[in-house]
DNA sequence: TGCGGTTTTCATTTTTATTTGAAATGATTG
DNA sequence: CAATCATTTCAAATAAAAATGAAAACCGCA
């Protein structure tokens, strides 16, 4: 049987306003990492969902398209932020968070920034040969080069460490 | 007297070859910062500049209007990554890369991250006041609100210690 | 294999961010 | 203190990013 409404009522209010500080603290964390709105908000509401969600639950909660919403769940994966899981009975695919943002960190350095820092050596490498004979002679230019140089050595080694001091 | 002309436009192509390839270098710098095209220009463009540049010369020289290099001009002084000096018998402020990268990231970090993070604090406690008497003994909801403590603790602590590493 | 439900893709639309251009403000000096 | 040059501001235009919606592809199963 189920609970009287008054308790039902007063839960899931609760958990509505749960649910909305969950999507719009992910909002912002996602929007510093530079993802859309949408991504945050899904990563946000499955954070506190106890059960796993189907992507059309995902879209009618959240009132975004099933189009943002697939392509949101994309993105998702891709960071290792969500997995899918099997529930009997349903064809439908059932999305949960990973809660160990260890991973998500790491996956995000790994593929967005760290592409990056390896096409800036090349950059480097090319203003190096750029350089004429009389600028070869030039501290102003080979200390300016030496500088990119220590910070995509540096990005290099601190960036991929980064995510191992999150031992969450 | 002047160089032959020869040297002098082999100079010059070697000067703008180096200057694009820093634009570049800074535009996509900025962007991962979530910076807009014309910060990264302006800065990239400073960075190998020998003597210091008013607006109008950076503002030909990148073709971008002066509205944008007046605003982009804002944005670097306030990140701390040029500073104006003072050119005798010239009206015009003349502006200089500052080249310590540590300072530029600090500055960043303090300004754009910091600040999101303590409001996320704030969302926490809303998300602990909103938990219902059962879900205040659910281990579920307990352990990801943990998390999410967590993460904005080491957060705060990890950030501002980056920028130290960045002896350059 | 064919059907119905599910998901992806992508051209178009909408929204948001950035740039422009011009007017207003500010500053130097003659 | 006016004239000129320099800079800022901000409404409008433009460009870039994200969301939509509908068609296509996919997928399991009867």
């Amino acid at each position: 049987m189920k609970s009287p409404n008054f308790n039902r009522s007063s839960v899931n209010l609760d958990k509505q306003a749960l649910e909305i500080e969950s999507i719009d603290f992910f909002v912002r964390l996602m929007g510093i990492l530079g993802m859309p709105r949408s991504v945050g908000e899904i990563y946000g509401l499955l954070y506190f969902s106890e059960k796993p969600l189907p992507m059309d639950k995902i879209s009618s909660r959240l009132e975004i398209s099933i189009g943002s919403t697939s392509q949101g769940l994309k993105t998702l994966k891709s960071l290792k932020a969500i997995r899918s899981t099997y529930v009997a009975g349903d064809r439908r695919d059932h999305y949960l968070a990973e809660t160990e943002f260890r991973r998500l960190f790491s996956t995000f350095i790994n593929d967005e920034i760290m592409p990056h820092l390896e096409s800036a050596n090349d950059r480097i490498s090319r203003m190096e040969d750029s350089l004429s004979p009389s600028e070869k002679n030039n501290d102003f230019y080979l200390v300016r080069l030496e500088k990119l140089k220590k910070l995509t050595k540096t990005g290099s080694r601190l960036l991929p460490a980064l995510a191992g001091f999150l031992k969450l």
